[in-house]
DNA sequence: TAGATTGTTAATCGATTAACAATC
DNA sequence: TAGATTGTTAATCGATTAACAATC
């Protein structure tokens, strides 16, 4: 329990914590592995599995307490904590993630976004402004923002990988279809639109696997 | 090299893609497995690996040969066929994955986006036609359409999905933060930004697996 | 209590890593 | 040829699946 969570595991969490949310919402005050694994589609015993990880605290007979296993998922997430971030990359994507409403219920909150364009440099996306790319390195420095979020264009994200990392943004979560390097230390989690369609793809052309 | 892709191998094709891409941009005509991987962040041994599942026809002493090495992953990864999708959902994500430039570059092309705000229905988002959503379960069928690409709230995913896959697609890419239950057979691809935010979430507050 | 369901141990499966003979 | 680099086999690692004794 006090190892390293691994990482399919860790990449459940956040389908868990969906599904006992709603679990709570209907008045359910414990949950059997087995509901919880028909929920996401995985097997009871790779939700006890995975759970066991967290001091769940499941009791044999009686299951999962919705409340106590919430909070474990959210602590666990780092979900009780406020993270703040930044979106570089005004463009559509940059814009869509910005109002992402989503990201507020995780705690996540998006202060500034970034564009070399100067005609949308000024102006607000909602209650959000949008600041010279110039501005990062200070702004990130200033409020000590851990979160950059990259959408820029492929060939400029490197580059603005570089600065974000250099003012001192503890993970990356990039977005634009191109491999970044990193310090070590650095978090990087790439979420490549590529990756999906190509392999969408290969099984619409090829079919998938169960075939 | 006939039986069937590794699905972390399928994941990395796509970088390699990138990857190839780039260097024959650059005029090179061969490409060793470790310049690859150095590319990519992978180990020599896991590129060549990987690259034995498509027969990439690699030299000894030589390396792989770029443009014969790019054929064979755009055979494989089905990128070498046109394919057709609709949008579900023409809130900011859909609107903006609409717009994506790259879809375009990797075959995919968005024939309709749907909502049911009738505010939003006969206008265009570029030269994509929004209609309603009643009219989904026509317009797949007529187009033999194999993609759904679903961006609706998470209450209304499942339903939705539910129509598309009545009027016949191959394969569902989830972008709602649900769970959805599609019947076998059915592709089903989830890109959560919860997963990928609540993961970070993580590591932020606990510190990556390298630390 | 009896039945249900857990947490954990053991067995299996599959992917990664390493090593090297084959060969361009 | 000699050096470089492959494809493949074997070893290792880690996750999933299965089974069951423990226990609410």
């Amino acid at each position: 329990m006090n190892m390293r969570i691994p990482k399919p595991t860790l990449e459940r969490l956040p389908l868990y914590h969906r599904a006992v949310e709603s679990f709570m919402a209907k008045g359910r005050e414990a949950i059997s592995s087995q509901e919880l694994g028909r929920e996401i589609g995985v097997d009871d015993y790779q939700v006890r599995k995975d759970l066991s990880w967290l001091g769940a605290g499941g009791r044999p007979g009686y299951g999962y307490d919705t409340s106590y296993l919430l909070a474990r998922l959210e602590e666990v997430l780092g979900l009780t904590r406020e993270h703040t971030a930044v979106v570089i990359g005004a463009g559509h994507l940059g814009s869509a993630l910005s109002q992402y409403s989503g990201f507020r219920r995780y705690g996540l909150q998006i202060l500034a976004l970034f564009d070399r364009d100067v005609t949308k440099v000024g102006k607000y996306l909602g209650d959000i402004p949008i600041f010279d790319i110039r501005e990062l390195g200070r702004i990130i420095k200033e409020q000590q923002i851990p979160l950059a979020i990259i959408t820029v264009p492929a060939r400029e994200a490197q580059r603005v990988v570089d600065l974000a990392v250099e003012a001192g943004v503890k993970a990356i979560w990039n977005f634009a279809p191109a491999s970044i390097q990193v310090p070590p230390g650095i978090i990087l989690r790439n979420e490549d639109l590529a990756v999906g369609l190509a392999t969408l793809s290969h099984y619409i052309v090829y079919g998938q696997p169960s075939d």
